[in-house]
DNA sequence: TACGGATATTTGCGTTAACAGATATCTACA
DNA sequence: TGTAGATATCTGTTAACGCAAATATCCGTA
């Protein structure tokens, strides 16, 4: 057979195709409030840390953006008065994006409309055990493809034991 | 519960998260060939359709891209003497992306190593039912996603029946 | 035939991200 | 203490993409 027309790239590009479409399709709601699809992941991972804060780096480490690609975002979001840089104590070289008031308040704004989207294009296609082997699927797939995507979740920053 | 936790939020990140892990695991072997992501899809698109060519607009709905975005990647690809514009006898405003003997080559020689990608991060992990079901599950989402993603594919360029 | 709206492609411009290099700070070890 | 290498962040440069506008062509209608 024609390597062209393997199955496996049918797959692959299905899934490619189902995460362009999904991004597609909630972009309409974050973009209403303001938010390009990586400002609101920010904020998203922000809301969720403890202290709803992280460091630069951990927040590159979570969305996969280069270092520098976080200063830019950080700036953007520090602009609309999203996201507030606090000087870390420990560390003086680092420093924390910390979610500000205005924030929190948009992220809880977006939120429902959000999940909506999901529920309607995602979740809510599937029957529940349906849902759950795909997920399991997923995270199947994760552990191999991503080995570690929890940088700053407190129990990921402890060393490595050797 | 807080909407922040919600797990539909946890599924829209995990299908994230493996498409971009997937992406990252295939990219060492395109950019070995000397292609990006989306140089890659342009040259398999080209290969899988009727006469290895499509219309700049096909290309343009298939890959998700705008029109200027597919100019610019078919100028690179004509640059590298991959692809070659071939103008279109039936509507003169129109002009053909086509694959050259060295795109086809190109093409070929990093199939087999993509396909070993694929199948080591991706179908390999899971058995033959799981992973059917995981892509009949990414076919429901599609469905709804994207009614309409197969331009230039021949029996898509009939028109609707109204 | 001639006109007006639609369509295919290209080009100019602004935005965004990655990469490389610069600076400041930290940590380990002599 | 002092020095070397590692680490966190920021800044300059370059490349890619989308949007809007420009151009060429097509098609339906008078």
């Amino acid at each position: 057979m024609n390597p062209i027309d393997d199955p496996r790239l049918t797959a692959m590009g299905l899934l490619a195709e189902v995460h362009a479409g999904l991004v597609a399709r909630m972009q309409p709601v974050l973009s209403t409030a303001g938010l390009s699809e990586i400002d609101f992941e920010t904020l998203l991972r922000l809301g969720r840390s403890p202290g709803e804060r992280l460091r630069m780096t951990d927040l590159a480490a979570q969305t996969g953006l280069s270092t520098s690609g976080v200063t830019r975002v950080v700036d953007r979001l520090e602009r609309d008065g999203l996201v507030t840089r606090v000087a870390c104590t420990a560390d003086r070289r680092a420093s924390y994006a910390a979610l500000t008031d205005a924030g929190r308040e948009r992220l809880t704004a977006v939120l429902p409309l959000h999940l909506a989207d999901i529920q309607r294009c995602f979740t809510g296609l599937l029957a529940d055990e349906q849902l759950e082997a795909f997920l399991e699927a997923l995270r199947t797939i994760r552990d191999v493809v991503r080995p570690c995507a929890t940088a700053g979740a407190a129990e990921s920053r402890s060393p490595v034991r050797s």
